[in-house]
DNA sequence: ACCCTCCTGTCA
DNA sequence: TGACAGGAGGGT
C-alpha cells in the first residue's frame, strides 16, 4: 500500500492528536511483529510522530526505572494500516494485529496481509532510513544526477531503491517518469542533463500534490481517519493499460520489472 | 536482471 | 485456478 504520500498523509494526522498522551497499555497481538524482545511501552509519553521514508516513526519518552527513550518504526507494507481512536471503532477485534491504548483513544495496527513490521529503536539516528528523502534539499539535480550517471539500472526501478531515495513505490514511480517523459526502461546513465532536472521536478511535484491528495488508494489505502485518499483521478498511466494516454492517445503499455507492474505512454515517454 | 519468499484477498 | 496487489529481502 503505502509510499512517502501516504505515509506522510498518516503521520501528519496522527502527530497532533498523539503527541503529549501517555501510553496506558500496549499489545503486541500477531507474533510475526516481534522482532526480537518487545520494549516496555506502557508508561511512556508519546513525544512525537513523523515520516521516515515509507515509515511512521514513533518517538517514545523515557520510562520510570531506567528505560530510556524509545523510537518505533511501523512499516505498513502492502495492506497495514494505523488507525485512530474513531476510525479504530470499526475494526473487528481478529483483525488488530497491535493495540495501543493511551490515556484518551487508541491506536490500532490492522493489515490483511500481515507484511507489516514493527522496529525499535533506541537512539532517534538509528531510525533513519539509507536514503535521502525525496522531498529535501538534498534530492537535488546536482545528487540525483550524480548517482544516475553511474548506474545501468532500469530508471524505474533505480526510483524504487530505498537507499538512495527513500520513499517511492510502483504507483509514484510510473507517475513520474510519464510527467517527465523519460521511458522506464531506459538505463540510469543513459538520461540527459535535462531529462535528469525533469525526473527532480516531477518527483518533487507528484509527490507534493499526492500529499494534498491525502494519498492514492488503489484497492486497500486508509488513513489514520479511516478515509481514502484522492490522488486516484490525477493517474496518468498506472492501472491504465491500454487506455489511450490523456496527453496523446496512444494505448498506455504494462510491462513488468523486477516482478512489478510498470505502466507508460510509449508517445510520450523517450 | 532474474528467481524466490513472506501473507491474505480479490478478480477474471 | 492462476494472476496479481502502494513492499522488501534473500539467493543466483
Amino acid at each position: 500500500m503505502p509510499e512517502l504520500p501516504e505515509v506522510e498523509t498518516i503521520a501528519r494526522q496522527l502527530a497532533p492528536v498523539l503527541t503529549g498522551r501517555a501510553v496506558r497499555r500496549f499489545a503486541l497481538v500477531d507474533p510475526m511483529l516481534r522482532d526480537g524482545p518487545v520494549p516496555r511501552v506502557a508508561g511512556r509519553r508519546i513525544d512525537g510522530v513523523r515520516r521516515s521514508g515509507k515509515r511512521v516513526l514513533l518517538a517514545f519518552g523515557a520510562r520510570g526505572g531506567g528505560d530510556g527513550p524509545l523510537w518505533l518504526a511501523v512499516h505498513l507494507r502492502m495492506t497495514g494500516r494505523l488507525l485512530w481512536t474513531d476510525a479504530a471503532r470499526f475494526v473487528a477485534p481478529s483483525r488488530v494485529r497491535a493495540r495501543f491504548e493511551l490515556d484518551r483513544g487508541r491506536l490500532l495496527f490492522c493489515d490483511t496481509r500481515r507484511l507489516g513490521t514493527f522496529t525499535w529503536y533506541r537512539s532517534e539516528a538509528e531510525a533513519e532510513p539509507e536514503g535521502v528523502d525525496p522531498l529535501s534539499r538534498a534530492a537535488g539535480r546536482a545528487r540525483v544526477g550524480a548517482w544516475l550517471a553511474g548506474s545501468r539500472e532500469p530508471i524505474k526501478t533505480w526510483l524504487m531503491r530505498q537507499d538512495r531515495l527513500a520513499g517511492i513505490g510502483n504507483i509514484y514511480a510510473s507517475e513520474i517518469l510519464f510527467a517527465a517523459g523519460v521511458d522506464p526502461r531506459r538505463p540510469g546513465a543513459s538520461l540527459e542533463v535535462d531529462e535528469v532536472a525533469r525526473l527532480v521536478a516531477a518527483t518533487r511535484t507528484i509527490l507534493r500534490r499526492a500529499i494534498r491528495c491525502s494519498g492514492t488508494t488503489f484497492s486497500d489505502f486508509q488513513d489514520a481517519r479511516g478515509e481514502i485518499g484522492s490522488y486516484g483521478r490525477y493517474l496518468r498511466v498506472y492501472d491504465r493499460e491500454d487506455e489511450p494516454c490523456s496527453r496523446c492517445g496512444t494505448p498506455i503499455r504494462r510491462v513488468v520489472q523486477q516482478q512489478r507492474s510498470t505502466y507508460f505512454c510509449p508517445g510520450c515517454q523517450r
